[in-house]
DNA sequence: CACAATAGACAATCTGGTTGTCGAAATCAA
DNA sequence: TTGATTTCGACAACCAGATTGTCTATTGTG
């Protein structure tokens, strides 16, 4: 089979809308309907000390108003709260509440069974090898989103 | 390293957006500076036969008032012109204009030229082995949206 | 101290999607 | 054949997730 660069395209597109949907699916299948990738995304930068909207904007590369936004829906459901910074009192820390935590674990949980799955069908090696390449296509620091993509300036 | 499921996906959004942000970049070069990605993958399933909105919707697993709005957006930038359909007076017969084939093999070019900058970084026969992995692991299906996705049921 | 930079709030806007409704045209079943 | 159902495309309202721009309060610095 002749596949074109579009099609690789595809095939990345689809590699990670399967796993995240399967991932959404199972949080929903367990009470955590409304959560979005995105959530978990924000919630774990925040536990990895994005504390606050400016930064946690910068760390996945959107503008400190989305972030904003994001971290709105994330208190508003619970997952995450705010307080203020002893040291700067512009700043509104933000801490991730158990909820927070329970459904950050969940979803861990069903990448790590879907990525074991795809181990099981593939093989661990192959599927090794597929992660470390793509970590050099990538650049390893796609996994660390405030290293990559374009920069919101703000 | 150990890497969990959800750098696996984060590594595949990862590779799908450096592939494609390099081609609307490249586009955007060569005077197509208002293509987005949807755009091209809508030219391709009209010139392969979704030749109005409602099929278009179907292909693309979306709503048909949203692959009308993605021909709406077309037809303005010249990609794609309409006409009737002489059998059936319902149906608004799409086809793409000599510019958007133009704009689809650029693409197709910048896309085929990256894939061939991986192969070259990774091994041609690595790269071959990723696709036909991912091509396992998302059912080979991704690659022609009409058969997969979500249905919108409309 | 004065001034630049930063944090966060608010508003307006954009894109790409959704549902729901509708009239016109086509198809199917009695 | 005719009446019911389906389908097509248009329109409206809405939503999520982003953007830019403007504003005030606060902080850091020459």
């Amino acid at each position: 089979m002749t596949r074109s660069g579009a099609d690789l395209a595809l095939l990345l597109l689809g590699g990670y809308r399967t796993l995240v949907e399967s991932v959404v699916a199972e949080l929903a299948a367990r009470g955590h309907d409304d959560v979005r990738p995105v959530h978990d995304f924000a919630m774990r930068a925040i536990a990895s000390g994005a504390d606050n909207a400016s930064e946690l904007g910068r760390r996945l590369a959107v503008s400190k108003q989305a972030a904003a936004k994001t971290i709105a829906v994330l208190l508003e459901r619970g997952y995450v709260r705010r307080g203020t910074d002893p040291d700067d009192a512009r700043r509104k820390r933000i801490e991730v509440t158990p909820l927070g935590w329970e459904v950050m674990h969940q979803g861990e949980a069903a990448f790590d069974e879907l990525r074991a799955q795809w181990a099981r069908r593939i093989g661990a090696d192959e599927l090794a090898a597929l992660e470390r390449q793509l970590a050099v296509l990538v650049g390893d620091d796609a996994v660390r989103p405030e290293a990559a993509g374009p920069a919101a300036h703000d």
